[in-house]
RNA sequence: CGGGGAUUAGCGCAGUUGGUAGCGCGUCUGGUUUGGGACCAGAAGGUCAUCAGUUCGAGUCUGAUAUCCCCGACCA
């Protein structure tokens, strides 16, 4: 992508109001735009970060054998009626009547949604397990949305709901889920500072299990066991005083993100639709349901406090919009557009800044949007180009020839 | 939902005792520059959040409303 026909531009002004890392990097950097509170517009660049993120998530899920659906954000009243959480969950739910009379909320999750829907493809022990996953815009009337992208009141989220006969079943699978879940996490870069942390659980199991990302920007307090990788809520601490995998009682307290909640929900959902199924002597059994959340545009904003500097953020590979920032500083283009071709013909995603405009803003904008690999090309390299990671102080020069093959290896 | 702060050009901001709105960045035109956010000259760009009031006259004073930010409460 040439960054002269980028829709977006960077800004050097710092909004006052915004306080926090994530929200001024992205906007400054032209990734988000916001609409209003907590409610963020995704552009090109953002969508691209956004796309890897989910692309790495979908392989996990299929890896679990999850299949991915898209269900309707505009859902009836009806189905939340049945669970009660038309009223217990009134607060946050956005809702709305037409001129008919009829009444809708736009989903703020899905299992209103997707139990009825099993229902219809669910009847016996044969078609279970089942686990269906999709990625959507989630809709929570949040009183007070804060931390920039971190807490939305519209934000992407990947729901995945589990469908099985028995409880060990499920329990089973949850396991597999939260395996997959920090592989994710490896993937994102984030294996360092992600914990699985124990959390109120609701209804019918003793706890859910949340994925807490250590950083001063988070809103929850964690307590991580100093003898294991496990942590528990704040929520919960008084009642566990003692690290349920281990058994410990020596803790390190933490501010953390909640970027993953997985619960077992046992059967408080399919009963409320009638969602059973027949077992191999012939009884009528209900459903026994797992869920699996985790929140992409807060990923998008959590790997930006992770990830920065004072200068800007510092993309992981992974996640990168783009790999590579060419940078012409040269009065000429002739070298810039011959490297710009050899790479995009080899498959290198790359954005070239062929702008008109002093060296000094090239360089601060590779810095603030923190593309892996900057590649700069001026009067000074001559024959050769110089290479730079984000992530590390010292460049090098290399020969125009090598330049592919530097680039197309881990580690330049 | 309680407390505090804010709303003036695309963005960031100033605007004195009330007298008809300005700066920086950005944008456009011309010229000079080119390794850490260059310079000169010129230009465009405004329902001063909204509504009501006080006044000869309101960005400025009064009231209400809306929106945004921060702290707290809340957060399947």
């Amino acid at each position: 992508m040439r960054q002269t026909q980028l829709f977006t531009k960077t800004s050097k002004q710092l909004n006052q109001e915004e306080t926090s890392a994530n929200a001024q990097l992205l906007v400054r950097g032209g990734y988000i735009d916001k609409l209003m509170a907590g409610v963020y517009t995704l552009l090109p660049l953002g969508r691209r970060v956004v796309d890897h993120i989910e692309q790495i998530i979908r392989e996990e899920m299929d890896a679990v054998a999850g299949q991915e659906v898209s269900m309707p954000a505009l859902q009836p009243k009806d189905n939340w009626v049945k669970t009660g959480r038309w009223d217990s969950m009134r607060d946050i739910l956005y809702t709305i009547k037409d001129e008919a009379g009829h009444e809708y909320t736009l989903g703020p999750t899905h299992e209103e949604i997707v139990v009825p829907l099993a229902k219809q493809f669910i009847q016996s022990y044969k078609d279970l397990p089942i686990s269906i996953y999709q990625f959507q815009s989630k809709f929570r009337k949040e009183l007070r949305p804060k931390s920039g992208i971190l807490r939305g009141r519209e934000f992407l989220m990947k729901d995945m709901y589990s469908f099985h006969a028995t409880v060990e079943d499920l329990d089973a699978y949850y396991e597999r889920v939260t395996a997959a879940y920090l592989r994710v996490f490896t993937r994102l870069g984030l294996q360092d500072v992600t914990y699985l942390t124990y959390a109120s659980g609701g209804v019918f199991s003793k706890y859910s299990h949340e994925f807490q990302t250590v950083t001063p920007a988070g809103e929850d307090t964690i307590y991580i066991c100093d003898g294991c990788r496990l942590a528990i809520n704040h929520e919960i601490r008084h009642e566990t005083p003692h690290c349920p995998s281990c058994g410990k009682d020596q803790f390190t307290t933490a501010k953390a993100i909640e970027v993953g909640n997985i619960f077992k929900l046992m059967t408080k959902f399919s009963e409320p639709f009638g969602l059973g199924f027949t077992d191999a002597s012939g009884a009528r059994l209900p459903v026994i349901m797992g869920c699996y959340g985790m929140g992409l545009t807060r990923l998008l904003g959590t790997i930006v406090e992770i990830d920065h500097d004072e200068k800007g953020i510092i993309w992981p590979e992974a996640v990168a919009p783009y790999r590579v920032h060419l940078l012409n500083l040269s009065k000429d283009s002739v070298q810039a557009d011959a490297a710009y071709a050899s790479l995009q013909a080899a498959g290198v995603s790359v954005l070239y800044d062929d702008r008109l405009v002093s060296p000094g803003v090239k360089l601060g904008d590779a810095d603030l949007l923190g593309l892996p690999q900057r590649v700069v090309i001026s009067q000074k390299t001559g024959t050769n180009v110089e290479v730079k990671l984000r992530s590390q102080p010292d460049s090098q020069l290399i020969p125009f020839d090598q330049l592919l093959a530097t680039l197309t290896t881990p580690n330049v």
